[in-house]
DNA sequence: CGCGCGCTCGGG
DNA sequence: CCGAGCGCGCGA
């Protein structure tokens, strides 16, 4: 038999199908091990035939990876080609999206037990008085049976060597499944279900649209919905995958799962150790698992017969990829649920502008859920004017209603968060005599002060320096620190309030893959009265105790150039007002503007989704921003200056060409460099285009897939989440 | 003249 | 991606 097989080499040149002999019950999604130009690689059986039109003298042969199962199944090997298709990456690259990394590399094995048993009927074993350890070993696994090495050892030192030395006792390996949530037993409130819950479940069933849309104010109770949904289609003797954002999965949430799901749950995240990781992706692909939950990875879990798909905030930015091929989880989600003939449930509070729209044209099925479950309303939100507070001589980031809001909030035991509304928060070092910015050396940004550490850090690439006492470039001595960032934050608040123990949560405070999760247990075990972060913070966490929030600056991230801010902005202050009041006590936020005219911020302090989405939406048609139209750029870098320069002309022309031909297309088409001109030493340029018929998305793809050479990078973005 | 490095090509 | 093969530049 011949083998048709993809290696896992993924370029542009060996991805192609490369022949091999193999043997007669070769399973096409296998993986096997195939010599190739010298070495061995991993390779993948996409096809079987009986002859091969290479010549036979060449042909080699592949053996098999004793994985027991072929880690693909046929619906993943034909979304893989369709990735590779859609993304113009190689075939290699796509099918790794399905794999958890750790297979590949073969770093990781299975995790194998020693288990002992007795070989012969206890009566028959003789053994000297002496030998205690031995003696009770010989007893314990003939009223036990079967018993791990490992817990013998613990109890009897040496017992098991010894009895295996004399054959009295036999030990074999055997493979066990790592178990990351062992320990983890939540309770499951088995709620009943609102009027608004059952009627949300009952026409998700009865519709036929595949993708339905829960659009639930914060607390209305939408995860319940989901794991009735789950929990329905496992009665289905179907199985589904959840997916959530990034930082979502707390200890809070895995612990519901747990108890809800209890072994039927893989969860995928990567906090998992890498065995663990490719354990549960096993227990998933061998059916002894049923539901995959995780972040955006999870959409390429190995499960096949899907009885549905849930997407939890469905607006979160980390459903991008940040990493080629930058698939839509949405659109792989969609894909998967129309192969099974499911249903893709999408849900948040705050939709993206793009879904609704969709929701609205009636193209999804949009499920509105308005009531709270525990009736309370949502906590009342007072814009304070800032420019007023300067005007007042205030300089500081706190206004007179916040301070007493605070200090009100600290009398009575109750607890509050401060959300700086930015991400990579810059206390940047400015030379007052010359103007002087310190930058990092390898990327065109200026650089960070870290008090903690006395040191200045670049938020592109990590580097350190050391901190500056003098100008590099004057020598004068009058360095200022400017902006405002968590740190100086959280030091100007100890200051008003000595008593109050503050605790901070950012990038850097929060090192070490669990360090996030750490910070948030310290503040939900009251061990602080306040959290100063960034949006981190924002995320569905239940912390009963904390009765205010604070926006410290509101409209930070309006002011980015880009259309999505105001969605971002909305969607932000909805999430970070969830956080107070979460309890018996009602929450208040204070919410902190120069601009308070703004209609974002007025919408989203009215709760007012609707009107927001209404407004929104009628400005990005009337400007043909997203989603009437698609903004692509194209992304050169490369450490060569000159010959990222080269590639991004060629590519210029041909879209140029692209252009002249399809002018009715495009709304915007401009070349230049990107605005962070270099990262990690490399030259970034970017061609940008708008356009109004994606059709010929396809065409940039391939553009610039052919421009592509050694040591340039290039990749096309799709409504890029960040321009930087 | 010989070796070293950089680029090109092939791999089943 | 990685190794083989070959071309050109430099040093004794």
């Amino acid at each position: 038999m011949i083998a048709e097989v993809i290696v896992d080499i993924a370029t542009g040149e060996t991805d192609r199908i490369f022949d091999y002999i193999c043997a007669d019950d070769t399973k096409i999604g296998s993986r096997v091990r195939a010599p190739f130009g010298g070495r061995t690689l991993c390779g993948f059986v996409i096809g079987v035939k009986e002859t091969s039109s290479f010549p036979a003298e060449r042909l080699k042969k592949i053996t098999p990876c004793e994985d027991g199962l072929p880690a693909l199944t046929e619906e993943c090997l034909s979304l893989a080609k369709k990735i590779a298709r859609r993304y113009r990456v190689p075939l290699a690259a796509s099918l790794r999206l399905f794999l958890p990394a750790e297979m590949r590399t073969g770093k990781v094995r299975e995790l194998t037990k020693n288990y002992a048993t007795l070989a012969l009927p206890l009566e028959e074993i003789k053994l000297p008085k002496s030998a205690k350890n031995q003696l009770a070993v010989a007893t314990y696994l003939a009223e036990h049976g079967e018993t791990e090495c490992a817990y013998l050892n613990n109890l009897y030192a040496g017992g098991v060597a010894a009895l295996t030395k004399k054959g009295y006792v036999t030990v074999t390996q055997k493979q066990v499944l790592r178990n990351p949530y062992e320990g983890v037993d939540g309770e499951d409130f088995n709620r009943t279900l609102s009027k608004e819950q059952a009627s949300a479940i009952a026409r998700i069933e009865k519709d036929e649209r595949t993708v339905q849309l829960l659009h639930g104010v914060t607390g209305s109770g939408k995860t319940e919905v989901y794991l009735r949904l789950i929990a329905d289609s496992l009665k289905r003797g179907k199985t589904a995958i959840f997916l959530v954002p990034e930082i979502s999965l707390t200890p809070q949430m895995l612990s519901q799962l747990r108890a809800r799901f209890g072994k039927n749950a893989a969860i995928l995240h990567s906090g998992l150790s890498a065995g663990e990781r490719f354990d549960e992706w096993w227990r998933l692909r061998s059916g002894e698992a049923k539901i995959a939950i995780g972040a955006r990875s999870a959409i390429f879990a190995p499960l096949e017969n899907l009885g549905v798909v849930v997407m939890d905030e469905e607006h979160d930015s980390s459903y991008h990829s940040e990493t080629t091929p930058r698939y839509s989880t949405f659109e792989i989600a969609r894909l998967r649920a129309e192969h099974s003939g499911c249903k893709l449930v999408l849900g948040s509070a705050t939709p993206s502008v793009e879904t609704f729209l969709k929701a609205q044209e009636g193209a999804y099925n949009l499920l509105p859920m308005t009531t709270r479950i525990n009736g309370k309303s949502l906590p009342e939100i007072t814009i304070v004017d800032m420019r007023r507070e300067v005007r007042r001589g205030n300089q500081s980031n706190f206004s007179s209603v916040l301070k007493e809001e605070l200090s009100k909030c600290l009398e009575s035991g109750n607890q509050a968060i401060l959300f700086l509304n930015r991400r990579g928060y810059s206390q940047t070092v400015v030379c007052k005599e010359c103007g002087y910015v310190a930058k990092c050396l390898s990327c065109d940004v200026s650089l960070t002060y870290h008090r903690a550490e006395d040191c200045l850090k670049c938020h592109y690439c990590g580097a350190r320096y050391n901190a500056l006492s003098a100008c590099p470039e004057c020598g004068g001595v009058k360095l200022t620190y400017t902006g405002t960032g968590t740190q100086k934050v959280a030091a100007e608040l100890s200051k008003i309030f000595p008593q109050a123990k503050i605790l901070r949560m950012d990038n850097d405070t929060t090192s070490g893959k669990e360090g996030h999760l750490k910070i948030l247990k310290e503040f939900g075990e009251k061990k602080a009265d306040i959290l100063v972060g960034t949006q981190m913070i924002a995320k569905g966490h239940d912390f009963p105790a904390v009765t205010l929030v604070g926006i410290l600056d509101a409209d930070m991230s309006l002011h980015f150039a880009d259309y999505r801010s105001g969605e971002r902005t909305f969607q932000l202050i909805t999430q970070v007002s969830g956080r107070s009041g979460r309890a018996e006590e009602k929450g208040k936020v204070v919410l902190q503007t120069y601009d308070p005219e703004n209609e974002v911020l007025r919408y989203a302090t009215a709760y007012d989704y609707e009107g927001f989405y209404r407004n929104e939406v009628s400005l990005r048609r009337g400007a043909m921003y997203p989603p009437f139209s698609k903004i692509v750029r194209v992304l050169v870098s490369s450490e060569d200056n000159e010959k990222g320069l080269e590639t991004l002309k060629e590519i210029y022309f041909a879209l140029e060409e692209i252009y002249r031909n399809n002018e009715g297309k495009f709304l915007f088409f401009n070349k230049m460099s990107a605005p962070i001109k270099k990262i990690q030493d490399k030259y970034r340029y970017q061609v940008l285009m708008r356009l109004c018929e994606t059709d010929i998305i396809g065409q940039i793809y391939d553009v610039c897939a052919a421009a592509k050479r050694r040591d340039v990078s290039v990749t096309v973005e799709e409504n890029p989440v960040n321009l930087s």
